[in-house]
DNA sequence: CCCGTTTATGCAACTAGTTGCAGAAGGGTG
DNA sequence: CACCCTTCTGCAACTAGTTGCATAAACGGG
């Protein structure tokens, strides 16, 4: 249930229409809690119904029209009592390591690709994030909000550290396995 | 549309009723693919009826009754396919980084005793992989399908690694920030 | 032998997220 | 002005996952 905190979020850093809020999900909030136009959309409306954002008035009201929305007092309520709510960390899922798995049972062939691809994605995710953490980390900047998000950021990048590291890893293998004829 | 491939790759290690790969799930393959009885019980179902998999036969087919499930050679062959195929990695999608995010914007208050519980849920986590890592792969313990497996969970091991160090890092700067009056 | 607990399977209803498409407004161009 | 492309909003239908509950057999006392 974070979709309506993220979108609570991005607002209260500036208010938006559905689309704009679309495209900062794309390069921002999106990076750990990506979503789609549509579910944006969908919840725009729940949080307007439920009073905790209201849309800007606009002499055009119609469809096809921009709508911008801020949030209310009630909705800025709701985003701090969630910040510190009990919510434990969902469990892992992750079909890569599954695959992993399966392949421990009927064999590798045709993964060694997969993995290489993996790890250019992984890569290239990595690099994004260091040249937004040069863009808008500077180390003179530490204002409150400025070294959370960067913790953030530095989460993002570690994450992509992790998966490059385990990749590595896992090719490494998987070279062994190969160079060494089956059960020996 | 990883589950499907998780039970296929449970069934080849070992044929199951449901209730037993519901348990199995719980402390092997749900440790990166999680999945509720029900929802196994549905995609038995499935697989059943689409060929990849069959029931043993027993003397009592009826409800209520245990029902041993084994792969089919399409269920392998699906299975082998997969280990190959394209599928990019999913978006993160991370509450928690979400929720660091938010308290950039609302502020931290209660925050750190969330974090302090999640620190202490990855560290257990971390323990069990280890404890997992102790029993079941040896250093002599090399064949393939050991060294695969083993891979994997060293992915859950330096998973919850990250989270450590990253919780602590946002411990540490919660703190910091607690420190100094507001806006120094 | 009746009764409560455990084991095992499953249905129904719900929530969250995805995919595909449509429709209205506005701007630019021949 | 007729046409088309982009911007912006949105509906409908679908898939995946969750929650709550029902049912049936088996087991173990008292």
């Amino acid at each position: 249930m974070s979709l309506p905190h993220a979108i609570l979020t991005a607002l209260l850093e500036k208010p938006s229409s559905g689309l704009e809020l679309t495209r900062r999900f794309d390069r921002s909030i999106g990076y750990f809690w990506s979503s789609t136009h549509q579910q944006i959309y969908r919840e725009l409306g729940r949080l307007e119904q439920s009073g905790h954002i209201r849309a800007l008035p606009s002499e055009v009201p119609a469809r096809g029209q921009k709508k911008e929305y801020e949030v209310l007092p009630a909705g800025r309520a709701e985003l701090t009592e969630w910040v510190a709510a009990r919510e434990d960390p969902k469990p892992v899922r992750d079909a890569l390591l599954l695959r992993m798995r399966a392949a421990a049972v009927v064999g590798t062939a045709g993964l060694r690709a997969e993995l290489e691809r993996h790890l250019a994605l992984h890569r290239r995710q990595l690099e994004e994030y260091r040249s937004i953490e040069e863009r808008h980390f500077p180390p003179e900047r530490d204002a409150e909000e400025d070294r959370l998000r960067h913790l953030v950021l530095r989460g993002g990048i570690d994450m992509e550290r992790f998966w490059i590291e385990w990749l590595t890893q896992a090719l490494k293998e998987l070279a062994e396995l190969e160079a060494r004829p089956a059960g020996a």
